[in-house]
DNA sequence: GCATATAGTCACCGCACGGTGACAGTGGCG
DNA sequence: CGCCACTGTCACCGTGCGGTGACTATATGC
């Protein structure tokens, strides 16, 4: 009763066959994964999960997309995952006609809105750091052209404290990154409501305090 | 061939025993835990790998912890993950006698460096971003009590700008945080080598820098 | 009209996991 | 000595995973 595996082809099922149309079906695959993601995230994202929620079957994920790195690779590359210079710095061509604090605190706030307003990076952003894989390595490549945009753009260098200016600014960058990725799980960090949006609006406070701070060319006056 | 489950029951092997020492034994699964979470991270730590780690039947961990979440509730009871007020902030007594500056500096550099000194604390600090489970439920509350005895050694209340400053150091311990854990996998940030001593000197320059910045009580000056 | 390439379906494999029940060796206590 | 509680051993179950081979249905070109 439990080694029959002779009876293949027998058909018993006549089995309706859907429509036979490949890029809807791929559509329906990458559109699953963004559902599995944003639903449960990357701990139930695999092969069997994402076919059951394209409502397809799994075996056309590998003929389609090659397996699971493909797949992910295709669906990294089709998203607006990182939010691009000009969505951080509106005014590019009037760069020079506001002073840098302006522009560097208009920078950090808009960063934030920008990554609180794209959960499935907050996503990626939290499984790469425990198993990184193909859709963490786009997003990777990404930030990299990024990174130089973003130094070209505040072009910190004119500033006689330029190297402890832009650690300061990736301190403060992966700060940001912590309480985001920590918010999904976590409603408090040190006192602040991480998860909600006046929570948000302390933390860019501080920032909008902070900025001029380090910027300022002036001695440091003992503030005990 | 298949169905032959009532054979049980028939000693065939005379197996020997180990030694009959229940702490031994618990001390061993304890130490498993250690060493697969330092070797492996928590993607491997399940009850399979902790027993074969430890050379010794998996049952016993049902048996002497009652199952997973219980040994690891053990196992985090029994560790110095988080690093004490003392470590930080090594003379209390003579708290008042140093400016504010000086004390919030020595602390953020020592709270790197104790940080970094426990690889298994960000190992769970990684692990709880994704999974949180009992281990990371221990470390939770330890920190709950850290953080109250922190705000009130460094007592910035009585600075004017406490709420300010209160923000920007949890967001630069937010930040510290994000560069140990990313540096597991990754080896720079902005250009920073997180994985190395040399990246992180560069880091707490910059924060020695910042600190005074934020606590003088000057007027801020232009710096464009 | 018919062969062929392709879309979709199904059953199955091997594996690792968490978890359990039954049994065997061992020491202490009456 | 004999009972018995306890430590350790082993075989087994159900489940879900990634992955594959073999099949059926359908559209297109000749």
């Amino acid at each position: 009763m439990s080694t029959d595996k002779q009876n293949a082809g027998k058909p018993k099922t006549v089995a309706a066959h859907r429509a036979r149309d490949r890029t809807a079906t791929e559509e329906k695959i990458l559109g699953a994964v963004e559902k599995v993601l944003a639903r449960d995230g990357f701990a139930s994202l695999g092969v069997n999960e994402i076919a059951r929620q394209a409502g397809v079957d799994k075996v056309l994920i590998y003929r389609y997309f090659g397996g699971l790195p493909e797949l992910l690779r295709a669906f990294g590359k089709r998203g607006n995952f990182w939010p691009s210079i000009e969505e951080l710095l509106p005014d590019t061509e009037t760069l020079r006609d506001k002073p840098a604090k302006e522009l560097l605190t208009a920078f950090l706030l808009r960063f934030i809105d920008a990554l609180r307003k794209r959960p499935l990076t907050i996503e990626i952003l939290a499984m790469e750091i425990d198993a990184p894989n193909a859709l963490s390595q786009v997003l990777d490549e990404v930030r990299e052209e990024w990174g130089l945009q973003v130094a070209r753009a505040l072009g910190g260098e004119d500033h006689r404290n330029a190297l402890e200016l832009n650690i300061n600014i990736s301190l403060v960058i992966a700060g940001v990154q912590h309480l985001l990725v920590r918010a999904r799980r976590t409603a408090m960090w040190s006192g602040i409501p991480i998860q909600d949006d006046r929570g948000w609006e302390v933390i860019k406070h501080g920032i909008t305090w902070m900025v001029p701070r380090l910027l300022a060319n002036g001695e440091v006056k003992d503030g005990d």
